[in-house]
DNA sequence: CTCCTTAATGAAAATGGTTTCCATTATTAA
DNA sequence: TTAATAATGGAAACCATTTTCATTAAGGAG
């Protein structure tokens, strides 16, 4: 991890400013890329968004620049079980937007959800701080998954 | 998935009558190593481990086992984030010991932890209930998993 | 703006966990 | 015991991800 500034224009841009990343093509097209369109996209989902535009970024690019994303933690590297990792950007420009995920283990449907995230994230910090003091943890982020069938697969058992 | 009944003695046996699965020495064998052994093993850990008393038992037996034992909700399927799936036991002969984990990113260190679970396992029910409502979902299982840096790995940086 | 250092990149090959194939074996019901 | 077929193992295939390495280009210095 490299140390400096750089500049841009895009939001995004800060938050490369003071880790001395270069801010390159490609970097920019993948988070134009997630940052239209929302949804859990797999690096190749993104290859085959971005090579339309910019046909000279390969796989590889998307595969290391999601890695760089995933470790300043702008984007959330997702398994939803289908083998194949899943990214969503952490935030927008507008702020944060943290959610859970409800899967379908029928047919792969993924839903976002906020709702009862108030009890949820008051539990959640009391636990983060507990589970902290306890094993000694220094907690930064955390999966919550819900598995089932979806209304259509449910139907179709 | 065939249907039937079968016989043995493991406590394991019981699950199995009514799904018409044959009872194998090599189905027996994973069993037993996924009840002894716990922690969180991965496909070729079992193999290891069975290898020794049953040299005949392989790598591609252990993967259709541990498929089946997943399905049948014997076993719960993990992912830490170290390219390997990895699996447990979802309840011993005693009952259920339901459990969440404590992940570090760092050395990939895995706590197992029940405390908090009162009110963790109130908030679920709750969740599940208003989740499963409100999208048709019918949720059976959720995975919960929190990430960050063990007492050792944070004290590295 | 030009030069220089070195981070970033792409194409191809390698990796490695998991799955598929298929001929053979073993379990179970009759 | 026998027949039907589920289960198995070894090898090959699969396929998402990583590594290699020669080439390109971002960005700081001057
Ligand atoms: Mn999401
Ligand atoms: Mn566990
Ligand atoms: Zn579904
Ligand atoms: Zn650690």
């Amino acid at each position: 991890m490299p140390s400096g500034e750089c500049r841009g224009q895009g939001w995004w841009h800060g938050k490369f400013r003071g880790c001395g990343y270069r801010l390159t093509l490609g970097r920019e097209a993948i988070l134009d890329i997630l940052s239209k369109a929302e949804g859990h996209l797999s690096a190749e989902d993104i290859y085959i968004k971005v090579h339309p535009k910019y046909p000279n970024i390969g796989l590889t690019t998307i595969y290391r620049t999601l890695d760089v994303l995933s470790n300043l933690g702008m984007v959330y590297k997702l398994d939803f079980g289908d083998g194949r990792a899943r990214y969503e950007l952490a935030e927008g420009p507008k702020g944060a937007h943290h959610h859970h995920h409800l899967v379908c283990t029928g047919c792969n449907r993924v839903v976002d959800y906020t709702d009862f995230i108030d009890e949820e994230v008051e539990l959640l910090q009391q636990t983060e701080k507990g589970l902290g003091k306890k094993y000694n943890f220094k907690i930064n982020n955390h999966v919550i998954q819900f598995y089932g069938l979806c209304d259509k697969c449910s139907g179709n058992k």
